[in-house]
DNA sequence: CTGAAAGCGCTTACAG
DNA sequence: CTGAAAGCGCTTACAG
């Protein structure tokens, strides 16, 4: 009988919003105190067995939902975390976020997260957000800037924040910040990339670089600078070239460098989602690597082993690293310095990098 | 003179965490009453000029953070959405959330991320989180399964909160869910890949698919199956191969398909990401793409233009659906039907699709 | 326009 | 162990 059918597939039900269920409703319902009930769903305090499962009856059976804002003012407790990045998207940050989700559910915390879309700006915004919401900790995962007043914004909204109680980890990021850090030694990594590279018997080298101003950029650069020196090998200006933080910005870097008729046996991308750009770039100006030019990249975030030829770079543990990020911020010392907790980059030789061709 | 120095860097204040400065206090620096106080810095009223000034500086001087948790409890408003994934480091997820990072930052909504690293009741329990926390909107990204009880539980939570004025949006989802959905036709765009891989002149087809409970793994695969029989081609049982929903799934049904020594001329993975693990795989027995066996995927998420060869793939506007999601979410209209949007996929050959080679 | 007061939904000393 | 009461920090009718 088909004209009796409720059509209820698809349609909402009518009427104003049914306002949940309070705890009140719920001690009523199995005739204790709203203090009585609070403590048999908490589990905070002893209660007597039948009236702690009349409770839990009389939640399960109402459908009872805590209010967490309810929760939170009135034990000024929390249970979330922020999380500030640059762009959610970029496989750099999904490879970390994925070790922050993981510790996230580890200790039952809920993850605010927040995309700066790179501008300054909004990362100040967002920690102003965080706390509001009181979110028991705050992971900045992002490179620095080196710009004094915003540096000096930021800062003073995280010391405020840090002053109330709140707790800070910092994933690669400027040292300047006083909250606890998990940085990868990037100096030390790009030195010993450069080194590789020599040992494969490249004398001419370029650099795709970053924005100068990020911390993250400055510290490989100067270390890949400083293993080549080694070597008795400078760098010459116009083969650091600057581009976006980016795919594109690899791209477009690798671009130039080629504009200028100049083929440097191997090109170091201070990123891997850098170099990503320059490898494309490379293959459509005919360039083979590593036949023709060889190239490497930094972190190791998981697509470049799929790349062709996979690329040569410097392995960081970064879901690792975003794990230890909450471990950090979690585990509260009061009183004590902020700790850094530092990750070592490993060289990871791949297709994409090999002795420069006898005729370069 | 070293000796004065402070050593305030690296180190956190001592004494136990000064609470944060609440609307009280400000209202009596500036002579007012929290009422004025609090309408003043909503701009929820007019408040005379000078009043407003002289609460504007004393939170600001006294760096006033309102408590979110408050305002919502006394407001009953709230300006959280909560998004549930499955895994926030699948590029498939990363696309989608990027646009729904962007309109959330539009709507000025903060986002309460949760992965359910593919454990399903992991989903119902975050999705009961986020009511706690009175979330404005709930998005779902994640296929759903087709378990029967699973899907019960799902519902009725789910049900429950948008009783209660909750709005649910779901990305790429069984239409079972009583709610509004972002729908890519995949049953259509694999239909179209078919009719464009037997253009190329491919009779052989094998496909590696996903769990088959997944609803996105079954509404393509259908549609493929429907492309080939238009042109009178069945898909024999063993050229359907099933994998885990990863990267690593693909690469093992890839494996477990060249072991029957069975070599059809094209392969088609219900999603990009396992076709990234197919190419792998393909490439270590030694297997060109496209010249030994074509490969097509589906999703276009960007790093298959990274790829060599660039995978064929049905285009999905990824990013545009996140931001739908969160669109239709908030565009609330009471009683309506659960509204679908629907999204086309587009068919785009690449390079890793070619005529089937002669000998094949 | 402004303020006193009630109330949002919980938790937690404080007495029994 | 249990309950009455106060309080968490705001917002918002309700009177002026």
């Amino acid at each position: 009988m088909p004209s009796t059918e409720t059509p209820e597939r698809g349609v909402r039900p009518l009427g104003p919003p049914r306002s949940p269920v309070t705890l009140h409703a719920v001690a009523r319902t199995a005739g204790v105190s709203p203090a009585t009930a609070s403590r048999a769903l908490n589990g905070t305090t002893r209660v007597r067995e039948d009236l702690r499962a009349r409770v839990l009856a009389a939640a399960d059976e109402l459908g009872y939902i805590p209010n967490a804002h309810a929760q939170a003012l009135a034990s000024s407790s929390n249970n979330t975390v922020g999380v500030i990045c640059h762009d959610v998207s970029d496989p750099y940050f999904a490879a970390i976020s994925s070790g922050v989700m993981r510790a996230a559910a580890e200790h039952e915390l809920l993850v605010m997260l927040a995309s700066t879309f790179r501008e300054p700006d909004r990362e100040i915004a967002y920690v102003s957000m965080l706390r509001a919401q009181r979110a028991r900790a705050i992971l900045l995962i992002a490179s620095g800037i080196e710009d004094r007043s915003w540096e000096r914004s930021l800062d003073s909204e995280l010391t405020a924040y840090q002053n109330s109680g709140g707790r800070v980890a910092v994933v690669s990021r400027h040292r300047s910040l006083r909250v606890d850090t998990v940085l990868p030694e990037n100096r030390a990594g790009a030195t010993a990339l450069a080194r590789a590279l020599l040992g494969l018997g490249h004398r001419e080298f370029a650099v795709l670089t970053g924005p100068a101003r990020l911390t993250t950029v400055s510290d490989r650069l100067a270390g890949f600078r400083a293993g080549l020196a080694e070597a008795g090998i400078r760098l010459p200006r116009h083969r650091v070239i600057t581009g976006a933080f980016t795919r594109d910005g690899g791209h477009d870097a690798a671009v130039q460098l080629l504009r200028h008729g100049d083929r440097p046996s191997c090109v170091f991308a201070v990123t891997d989602v850098m170099a990503v750009g320059a490898l494309a770039a490379f293959r459509e100006h005919g360039l083979r690597v590593p036949e023709d030019i060889s190239l490497a990249g930094f972190d190791d975030i998981p697509l470049v082993r799929e790349l062709t030829p996979p690329l040569t770079t410097v392995a960081l543990p970064l879901t690792a690293m975003g794990h230890s990020a909450i471990a950090l911020a979690l585990r509260a010392e009061r009183g004590r310095r902020s700790r850094v907790e530092r990750v070592a980059g490993e060289v990871v030789l791949r297709a994409s990098t090999a002795p420069p061709a006898p005729g370069g």
